[in-house]
DNA sequence: TCTGGGGTCCTAGGACCC
DNA sequence: TCTGGGGTCCTAGGACCC
């Protein structure tokens, strides 16, 4: 028998609320609170800001009085800043194990298996590491599967005695543990799920984990009983250290005013085009279809409503950007309808392959290796990534981009841009 | 006035083929 | 009383995650 598996599921705390901490020593004891693109809703809060009671996901609009009553500091999202901060912590964390996944951009899984130290010791000795190094705070929580890591990590974040640490198998009472955890707060079972199982009479993750496992299985298919197995100590989700490759790549924003004219939707669309080739860039692969979307604002009641999406396939597989936006475009050009006010557009790259890899077309042409298109994509995405992005963009995407989104509070890009970076003084 | 964005997986059902 | 069956591919819809 191979020894039983221990994961460590590292999250960090509040995380975007703690990035924005970490440069403004002021608001150590401050509700810091960070919201959405076009500062729509609240999707982070730091301890004090949830104990001021400000809603998570909750529209800022809604909230203006909160924030005044408990002297708030609030941002814009900064994802440069969280892209950063997040590379940080997940090089630190590899230092502990030599298995890690990388699960979102504030958690990641880390093998302890047979690890001849304490785990408990060794864990808390990772979440000061991380803490000393970059300034984020952490919690772990430790078990037998991904799903009893999560667990334990939800539980050490709620009580503060845990110091940020708890393994699930070192508590003495398993049963009593889970029955804390109400069933919606388990990984893999979201709000349709938790009520489907509330009128079972299930509240709780003991509750679930006891369940018949057929009726599991039925209403819940494959991925309900790998989560409920997972309660019980069998291991169904496995590690996966090595990062899967993208299927699809997408980009979209809600407009900060509605958009009436498609000259402003074709600037929108390649814009967005242009973020979404720069990312499928990076990752080296090439994008075989493009899917565009257009969206009323759906909140308004009474004003006349319009969706529509569609798709159309590359000639040839490609990650150029003017190649795309030319595609793209055709496509806007078939489900745009004058009359509306658009909230919201998007494109989604699919069909991704290596560039190592490509298919070529029996019909075009196979572009060289290293050819034109490549060689001026690769001077583009250097100028920009050295002098600032969209240094050097399409004109396609137009210049006054009145439709662009709202950012008015964005703290500083202080570990990406030189101009941003922090000023120390000694006195 | 103001309501996020980017992903994945699973299943059912239809089209099509032999 | 009768209706073929099995495999594959694609899409839409529904669920989930952070």
């Amino acid at each position: 028998m191979p020894p039983r598996q221990i994961l460590a599921l590292v999250d960090c705390n509040s995380f975007y609320a703690s990035c924005e901490k970490v440069f403004v020593p002021s608001l150590a004891n401050r509700p810091v609170v960070v919201l959405s693109n076009n500062d729509g809703c609240v999707i982070a809060r730091s301890a004090e800001a949830k104990a001021a009671g400000i809603p998570m996901g909750k529209p800022a609009f809604e909230c203006r009085e909160l924030f005044r009553r408990h002297n708030a500091a609030v941002f814009s999202s900064n994802y440069t800043l969280y892209g950063d901060m997040s590379a940080r912590v997940m090089k630190t964390l590899a230092r502990f194990s030599p298995n890690l996944e990388i699960y979102s951009i504030d958690e990641a899984f880390l093998e302890l298996t047979g690890m001849p130290y304490d785990v408990v010791a060794y864990s808390r000795h990772i979440r000061e590491t991380v803490g000393r190094w970059t300034g984020i705070p952490v919690s772990i929580g430790l078990g037998p599967t991904k799903t009893l890591a999560k667990v334990a990590n939800k539980l050490a974040k709620k009580d503060a005695s845990l110091e940020g640490v708890l393994d699930f198998e070192a508590c003495a009472d398993p049963d009593a543990v889970l029955e804390r955890v109400p069933v919606e707060d388990v990984w893999g079972i979201g709000r349709r799920y938790a009520a489907m199982l509330e009128r079972l009479g299930v509240r709780n993750a003991r509750q679930f984990r006891d369940l018949p496992r057929d009726l599991v299985k039925k209403r819940m298919t494959i991925g309900g009983l790998h989560t409920q197995l997972e309660l019980r100590g069998i291991p169904c989700l496995d590690l996966e250290t090595i990062a899967p490759v993208k299927k699809s790549v997408a980009a979209s924003r809600s407009f900060s005013k509605p958009v009436l004219a498609i000259e402003d939707m074709r600037e929108a669309v390649a814009t967005y085009v242009t973020r979404a080739a720069e990312r499928m860039r990076a990752a080296r692969l090439l994008a075989n279809g493009v899917t565009v979307w257009v969206q009323t604002n759906t909140f308004i009641e009474g004003e006349p409503q319009y969706a529509n999406s569609a798709y159309a396939a590359l000639p040839v597989a490609t990650a150029h950007t003017a190649a795309i936006i030319r595609a793209a475009i055709r496509v806007l050009e078939r489900i745009f309808r004058k009359g509306y006010r658009y909230k919201k557009a998007g494109i989604m790259l699919s069909g991704l392959e290596r560039l190592k890899s490509r298919q070529l077309s029996l019909l075009e042409p196979a572009p060289e290796a290293g050819g034109r298109g490549e060689r001026l994509m690769r001077v583009l995405d250097a100028i920009n990534d050295r002098f600032g992005r969209d240094t050097l963009t399409f004109a396609a995407c137009g210049i006054e981009q009145d439709w662009r989104m709202k950012q008015a509070l964005r703290s500083p890009h202080y570990t990406t841009n030189w101009r941003d970076i922090l000023e120390v003084k000694a006195i």
